[in-house]
DNA sequence: GTATTTAAACTGACCAGTCAGTGCAAAAGG
DNA sequence: CCTTTTGCACTGACTGGTCAGTTTAAATAC
């Protein structure tokens, strides 16, 4: 009958039990992660259906249902993935530099994740600052760790005597982060033929005050 | 009689004849404007209803339409209208200043405009780097209005020999864009309580490179 | 032989856009 | 004066369609 009904429904993504190893899923929800960002980036959560992301992933509806909560939990679930990957990118990219050095590593590093994932990044923007949405939790942290790599970096800049000490490290950090973010959207939607060195090199050259005339 | 009325259906919002200073109906757009503005800022423009823009407005639904032709070219509207309110800004505080002076009146006045529309620049953000939609290129076009001003003074100040003579001013513009975004908008988030003197001279120091310790 | 995926039908809520009609203020008419 | 007409601005119930999420039975991996 109806009766027992949900029986085994995994639902939750990453809760304690480790998945073990399960290459088939994982596979899965890679696909079903490539197709929801380009989708959503493009229209929107609430513009993207669930069968929309299911089709371009070529993959049943019921697939997403088997492997995620919900359509929510399917996105917190990309916005953790892709978050998790930034964060990686800016802390190899500070490891084993000095303070100045890493910073400029990475802005390269900031450049090249967007340029790699720009759907990611632009709804990333879309995201960040709305308030009331049921993720925005799950993202503010993401974005603390995200951010917290490069205020940390500046950080030790200023402690090492290369940043002056009264600098705004926190406000600096958002700076930089937004600089780089439209620096790089705009690149790949107005110029992309241009290189990342190109970029970056106009890039560094403005932090280091080096514009006068 | 009660008879046929409904007759003219004006809809079209910005077509040649010119509404005769009707004061009522532009106090209900503007109503309407600042309804949707926040709830679009917040949940999206598929994740919000005509109802809901209407209720907030305390209007009544078809009164929405009665003023625009459909939901999108509510929308349309309202960015022309938000965007048209930056770029004049950023024109006057650039006016009758010397460049490097009027780019940080600018930054300044950015910085002003985000504290004062909050929900449109957060609302600008999310849909700027989103092709595909149907006002992608309505916002394009205002986009390249405001940046043109910014990248128009730095054009002035490079002829001038006050900033290099090979700087890339078209990225120079769009970092100095996504820097005022960002930190406004993390300002307003996180550290509503800092004023914007405050905010504006650490940017503008940053902008000046005198950073290092 | 269990875990995962498929395909297809179904439900119930929700929503953009429509339309017949109301209210009101300023002419038009007497 | 008063009353009739005109037309703008607005109203809100209604419609046709859409979509998240469910359910099921059967197929396909591992």
């Amino acid at each position: 009958m109806t009766a027992a009904v949900a029986a085994a429904r995994p639902a939750g993504g990453e809760n304690g039990a480790m998945s073990t190893s399960s290459t088939r899923r994982d596979a899965t929800r890679q696909k079903l992660y490539e197709a929801a960002v380009t989708l959503i980036a493009e229209q929107g959560f609430s513009g993207t259906t669930v069968e929309e992301i299911a089709d371009r992933a070529g993959v049943a509806k019921g697939t997403v249902y088997y492997n995620f909560g919900s359509k929510t939990e399917l996105f917190e679930g990309l916005l953790r993935h892709g978050v998790g990957l930034l964060t990686d990118a800016l802390r190899r990219a500070a490891a084993d530099r000095p303070p100045v050095e890493g910073l400029e590593a990475m802005v390269r590093a900031g450049l090249e994740f967007i340029a790699a994932y720009p759907s990611f990044a632009q709804l990333f923007v879309a995201e960040t600052w709305r308030t009331n949405r049921a993720w925005h939790d799950t993202l503010r942290l993401l974005r603390d760790e995200a951010v917290s790599v490069v205020s940390g970096v500046l950080d030790e800049a200023v402690r090492q005597g290369a940043l002056a000490a009264d600098l705004d490290t926190r406000l600096t950090a958002s700076a930089l982060f937004g600089m780089v973010l439209v620096v790089a959207l705009d690149w790949l939607a107005f110029q992309p033929e241009r290189s990342v060195d190109d970029v970056h090199a106009a890039l560094v050259r403005l932090l280091r005050g080096r514009i006068r005339g």
